[in-house]
DNA sequence: ATTATCTATAGATCTATAGATAATGC
DNA sequence: ATTATCTATAGATCTATAGATAATGC
């Protein structure tokens, strides 16, 4: 009777560790079903016997997969996060940069961003509806944030001769900062008639590249960008 | 037998007019147990009872005020949503700006919003709460947000001989929401560590205001704010 | 008369457990 | 043997109503 590996927060993330892959497949059904019927239901309007229906599987089986419904829940939530956090990490790969100015850099996370909001729609949203009662869960995700925030300061900050700025360090965590929360609003589906909303994606990214290249004394950089496609 | 006045939304605000003045009392006091319950248990583990307990009154009282258990969370979110509402009208009165520029305008929201945040912390949350599970509501709340800023959009736009800018509509619009969206971030409990959160305000607002006049084209901001306390 | 309040409770959930049965692993 | 699955249900809620009682209004 093994724990799975990834212990995180307290114990409620007891999961049984299943041995068979008939198991896993109960658990990813049951997974994938609460999170279809939490955006369709909310929290508790998803019933632990809801649940089991959808997952065409049993009550019972529920909770031999998990301790409680709270455990499910968690694991909900961890599935998607777990997968935000692999995809910071895999962004964040030093390689992928190597030849790239400030620019391609915020560029380049602009565009991440943007492609990030646009995937697995289903489980985000109810990944935000678990997290909503939950002030554990809201902080784990906004450590998770500010991670990925942190790795591309560090990308940033190896090139700050190009910045021109009394305090780079603070201009450059204030303009990380500034982009991520502008992107977040934009990905907000209840921020509608807004100019963040509304504009395109291009015009967004211009516009926002260039307020970031006014902070950070940035030179030239419609052609810096060019440079290094 | 009559409706209150406020009707918005759908048939689910109804709310039975107390004819007197004993029973607006036992209405708020409702209305402040509901409130303090649901920060501390959540929707859901805020249950009638214990409301009605806290409130010291009783089950049928509840339902004899409103129709339903949602009835009484839309009370408490329409209460807060009202007097956010109430201070956006008081604040975007054209007389407080007569001799505005756009500087001090944007400054002044900025100021508004900091105190705005600060204030009514319990009623807050406890209207985040409410909103999570219900798009509609959270859709009310945007557009009242949406309706500040276009006051304040059309304030600037009356001085738009200032704005150096291609597409000025546009320009005020983006930065409108830029700032609005920076500042809610600021406020948001759960953006510990973050350059936003952390800058105090002085540095905050100076900063933001930097990227605004930077985006409008703003002549000399610095002596522009000076001119007209 | 009408409105405000109370107590008691019916009826409908929902979570979690107990205990049996079927399927794999050594 | 151990793990996965099922059915049935105990026990604990919680919402909303019924119906009685007290307080105000005309």
């Amino acid at each position: 009777m093994q724990m799975t590996q990834d212990r995180w927060l307290s114990e409620l993330h007891w999961r049984r560790e299943s041995q068979q892959s008939r198991g896993e497949r109960t658990q990813s059904a049951l997974l994938d079903a609460a999170e279809e019927l939490i955006v369709e239901n909310g929290i508790e309007g998803a019933s632990i016997s809801d649940i089991a229906k959808r997952a065409k599987s049993s009550i019972g089986s529920v909770y031999h997969h998990f301790k409680d419904k709270k455990a499910l829940l968690y694991a909900v939530f961890n599935r998607m996060t777990q997968a935000i956090s692999d995809q910071n990490a895999q962004a964040a790969d030093p390689e992928l940069w190597k030849n790239a100015s400030v620019i391609d850099l915020l560029d380049g996370y602009i565009a991440f961003r943007l492609e990030q909001s646009n995937a697995g729609g289903l489980s985000k949203r109810a990944m935000a509806l678990v997290m909503a009662d939950d002030p554990e869960l809201k902080e784990h995700l906004a450590e998770i944030k500010r991670e990925g925030n942190l790795s591309l300061k560090k990308l940033i900050m190896e090139r700050s001769c190009e910045i021109n700025h009394p305090d780079p360090d603070f201009a450059v965590g204030f303009v990380i900062d500034q982009i991520s929360t502008m992107l977040y609003a934009r990905s907000d589906p209840y921020q509608k008639r807004s100019a963040l909303v509304e504009s395109d994606d291009e015009t967004f990214r211009s516009e926002v590249l260039r307020i970031a290249c006014g902070v950070l004394g940035l030179p030239e950089h419609r052609s810096a960008r060019k440079q290094n496609g």
